[in-house]
DNA sequence: CGATGACTTGACTTCGCTCAAAGACAGTGG
DNA sequence: CCACTGTCTTTGAGCGAAGTCAAGTCATCG
């Protein structure tokens, strides 16, 4: 697969003209060059890839599985701030601390980049550091998006633009449709809801026709129309 | 002033261990550099700086002033994804073009630095690429901040935070408190509120004896206790 | 097959939104 | 200097949608 290849990362560009997708930012030989500075780490689902306020000693970029980094606020609340796939980036750090803790939410297998070798790469490879400060600008524009998302009032329209995420970051939609790898109160943390108003959504788009959900891991979009009409309904 | 040395970044780095505050992330050198690079231009109070959609062909860099961030959705609605001061940056794109539109709150000077120009220097000097890179990664977590902050169901929190916000990043704070300088309808469009919850969260928090608003333009913390477990009540 | 965690549903409360109207302020031109 | 005018701000009344609490049901795994 791909991954053999090395590690890989993915960012709709800020400048290119051409081509306002996802692309892969990095050429064959950077990938050769991250690998050989890289260790490969694999963890179980619900293991904790690093904790919040633990000194920031590497970042890590995911070849395989599904991760959330979340923050548990004093209220006991917990706000998710990113889910996280193959291709993504983790370990935004502040002051020498990870600001965020990473959990797997499936298994996982990532690269662990140690950030002073980093550094050090791009000192002499200032073509990288580009890649991956393009990587950093498009998960900016990613945080701006979610919270467009999380200011959204109707808990129908939030619930759509998550599974509109999950449908574009999917590698396929198999027959059952879009898989939903993360439990409904991750997707509560994640939207800013409680757990029983994403259950109430849910319904809701279900009895009203535009999904359906074969099961709890599983949602598939049946009135495009109305689902667009959702998602772009901001 | 300090503007005359040339444009000026401030954040907080993500590595250095020693000082987790505010700093400078420019040398001297690499300053005056960048000034060499740069035009100067000025803005009157509510003139675009750019608009969304347009060719992204400049980063701008505040020397000052005050200048909102935002997007108008489609059903009329406007969230400002940020307020930008001296020393930040704006200008983020997807694609080639701007995502947000920037408007001058107060009277602003920019510097304008090209991006291919910018590119060219990132390619000579990988250090002004890292501190750039760095001021992303602050942008960032700032982001996620403002996700946390508009998850928050209280009113009088999300108010309080935002003045927390302008206390943090005030040059001085004057007898009359800390100056606010955008519309209560514009503190809405940050924090996802009606511009009337503002007001009345604003009232509640004067009658409770946590802040006052001499006038409209400034606040004054009166109980630093209470104000402090708002903002920590997330 | 029992236990644990995940999900669903209902009843009631709360808080912010909407609509509406009035009051304060700043810049302009007489 | 002051009235004028548009913008910005304040306050009130009623409604609606999500939160909270409580009581279940489903499924997954030992």
């Amino acid at each position: 697969v791909a991954t053999s290849r090395g590690p890989s990362i993915r960012a709709i560009p800020s400048l290119s003209f051409s081509g306002v997708g996802l692309v892969e930012l990095l050429s064959d030989s950077q990938r050769e060059m991250l690998r050989s500075m890289a260790t490969m780490q694999q963890f179980t689902r619900r293991s904790v890839i690093f904790k919040a306020g633990a000194p920031a000693d590497a970042i890590f970029i995911i070849a395989e599985g599904v991760v959330k980094s979340y923050r548990d606020l004093p209220s006991g609340r917990r706000r998710i701030a990113a889910f996280l796939f193959a291709r993504d980036m983790c370990g935004l750090a502040k002051g020498g601390q990870y600001v965020n803790t990473a959990q797997a939410i499936t298994p996982v297998s990532v690269y662990r980049l140690n950030v002073s070798t980093l550094a050090e790469a791009f000192r002499r490879d200032s073509e990288l550091e580009l890649r991956f400060l393009c990587k950093v600008v498009h998960e900016l524009r990613e945080a701006q998006h979610h919270t467009i998302i999380v200011t959204h009032r109707r808990a129908t329209a939030r619930v759509a633009m998550l599974l509109h995420m999950l449908e574009r970051g999917a590698e396929q939609t198999g027959d059952a449709g879009v898989p939903i790898p993360m439990t409904r109160s991750d997707i509560a943390d994640y939207l800013g809801l409680s757990l029983e108003a994403v259950v109430r959504a849910s319904r809701r788009l279900e009895r009203q026709g535009i999904l359906a959900f074969p099961d709890r891991h599983h949602a598939k979009v049946l009135d495009r129309q109305r689902f667009d009409a959702l998602i772009h309904s901001s």
